[in-house]
This record gives C-alpha cells, sequence and structure tokens, in this order.
DNA sequence: ACTGTACCCTGTAGGC
DNA sequence: TGCCTACAGGGTACAG
C-alpha cells in the first residue's frame, strides 16, 4: 500500500500518540518479516523514550531518547493500529482483513501511557531496522535514497541530471528510489498523467545534450509535488475494502485520474481519449494514450 | 555502470 | 462449493 502520502498519514497518526512516551513493552512475535529483525531488538527498544517521529522517504524513522534509531517499512501490506483505552485506530494497509488478525501481528509495542501499537503485515514485504543518531543516514537503506519530492531539492534541473543518458524508461525512472524516494506505483501513474507524458518515453528525454533540463522535466514536477500534497491533504489512499475508522483518513482513490481506470476516458479537458492498463517491469501502469506523449 | 527479470509472501477476485 | 490463475501500493538479487 504505502507511497509517500500513506506513510506520511501513518506518522501523523502514529506522532501524537508516540511522542515523548516510554516503551514499556516490546512484543516481537516472530524471528523475521522481509529481513530477520535486529539482534535483541525489544530489549534494545525497552525502556528508552521516544523522541521523535519522522518520515524519510516511504520509511517510518522513530528517534529514542538514548540515540537509537527504529527505522520501519511497511512493505505492501504494512499497518499500524493503535489500541488506546476502548478506542481503535488504524493506519495503513486494509487491503486484507480489516477485522481482527491476530495471525500477521507481528510486533507490538506498549508505551507508558497504556496505549498499544500493534504492526501487522500478512505479505511480510515490511521490515524494521535498528541504528543510531549518528549513523542511520548513512546506513545503506538509506546512503543512496535520492530526493524528498516535497522537498527544496527536487527540480527540474536535478531530473534532468539523474535522467541524462538514461535510456530506460521514465515510468522505471521515477520509481527508481535513488532518484525520488517516496514515489510509488500509483502515484508515478498519476503524476505522469498530470504532466501529459508517456509512462513509457525514455527517461533521458527529461534531460537535453548539454544536461539541462527539457521543457517536460519543467512540467513534471510540479505535478508530482501536487498529486502527492493532494494524496497527503485527502489521508492517502486505501483500495479495496477499505473502511475508516477514524473519520477522516484515506480517501485519494476516489481522486485518482488513471490509476485502476482501465478502460475508461480519460479526464483531461478536451481529450477524447481512453485509459488503457499495461505492464512496465511486472508492474500495471495506467495512462491515456491519446494525451500522454 | 546500466537494464531487465525473477523472486520474496499471503490474501483476494474472478473464471470455470 | 472448490480449484485454478492472475494480481496487489514494496524492494532486492542477480544475469546479461
Amino acid at each position: 500500500m504505502p507511497e509517500l502520502p500513506e506513510v506520511e498519514i501513518v506518522r501523523r497518526g502514529l506522532e501524537p500518540v508516540m511522542l515523548g512516551q516510554r516503551l514499556i513493552g516490546v512484543d516481537q512475535r516472530r524471528a523475521d518479516l522481509r529481513f530477520p529483525f535486529p539482534e535483541d531488538f525489544p530489549a534494545r527498544l525497552m525502556g528508552r523514550t521516544i523522541a521523535s517521529v519522522s518520515r524519510r522517504a516511504k520509511y517510518l524513522v522513530i528517534t529514542l531518547c538514548d540515540g537509537t534509531v527504529l527505522i520501519m517499512h511497511l512493505g505492501m501490506s504494512g499497518r499500524f493500529t493503535i489500541e488506546h483505552g476502548t478506542q481503535t485506530i488504524a493506519f495503513g494497509d486494509y487491503v486484507y482483513n480489516t477485522g481482527a488478525d491476530a495471525k500477521h501481528d507481528h510486533v507490538v509495542f506498549t508505551l507508558a501511557n497504556g496505549a498499544r501499537i500493534v504492526y501487522n503485515d500478512p505479505r511480510r514485504f515490511g521490515f524494521m531496522v535498528l541504528s543510531t543518531v549518528g549513523e542511520w543516514t548513512a546506513h545503506p537503506l538509506f546512503a543512496d535514497l535520492g530526493v524528498e519530492p516535497l522537498g527544496n531539492e527536487l527540480s527540474a534541473t536535478y531530473l534532468a541530471r539523474k535522467a541524462q543518458g538514461k535510456r530506460s524508461d521514465l515510468k522505471s525512472f521515477l520509481l527508481d528510489q535513488r532518484v525520488v524516494a517516496g514515489l510509488g506505483n500509483i502515484y508515478v501513474s498519476e503524476a505522469l498523467h498530470q504532466a501529459a507524458l508517456s509512462p513509457r518515453r525514455v527517461a533521458g528525454s527529461l534531460s537535453r545534450a548539454d544536461g539541462a533540463p527539457t521543457l517536460r522535466a519543467e512540467r513534471l514536477v510540479p505535478e508530482i509535488r501536487k498529486v502527492l500534497r493532494a494524496a497527503i491533504d485527502a489521508g492517502g489512499s486505501s483500495l479495496k475494502d477499505y473502511r475508516q475508522t477514524d473519520g477522516s483518513s484515506g480517501g485519494f482513490q476516489n481522486e485518482f485520474a488513471v490509476y485502476g481506470r482501465d478502460g475508461e476516458p480519460c479526464q483531461r479537458p478536451g481529450c477524447t481519449g481512453t485509459i488503457h492498463r499495461t505492464v512496465q517491469a511486472q508492474r500495471a501502469t495506467y495512462a491515456c494514450g491519446n494525451c500522454q506523449r
């Protein structure tokens, strides 16, 4: 599920509950997810107080007051559920069971305020890693990451420089986390449609021979930002049998212009084309063959 | 160095 | 009802 907007929504859900709280319980229920858990994972977290809950790309980055950094990735199907008193709020993936699903509850964090934060992940493509305040940005997971798409570093000039000489297609280029960190399969399709660029266009066409950005690159950057901001404002996207639990999250899927709309007419004003689903690099791509060039 | 493919895992939807 | 296949928002490991 989670691309940058969804992870950001999860972060915003966890932060007010976790910030300043001491971890009084870490229940790790299996040896591995996508990767093995770190050695002595619970013991290295227990008793510490949470100093910050932040995000980098699709990673949640939780800093503890002793300098430990807990890095979490939700993979395809990870979600967090906060159980606090009688209230239960879920953040993240709702593709699968929306009810009790203890079978895939892999980690339970208990806070001093009594809240229980349950990590559930049926496909187990998520993972958790430990690092330190001084070292985590140099961790192999982060060392080669590209720029944050909502930060100042993303520019047409940056994209053009990264794209120069690249012969792969534009969609694969944008999915590459070393280029723009946090984009995923949905929002790449959406941004390319908004920018009227074909996902099959060669990535190098964002760059002129001298490495300067083309007009396509100039057009693409603001559309990437816009679609991500709009998704965050809408509380992220949720597919399939999503049900709202806190009344405020997860409606952007209703605003997709192309994703999941195979066979539907293009919504671009004046365009008479049809959205088609194709496959690139084993992933579904949705685009209008008429207005995206 | 690049580019493309196979693969990790479970659950769900749809065809028969 | 069951069986089978294809597909799902993630990233990595390898082969060429």
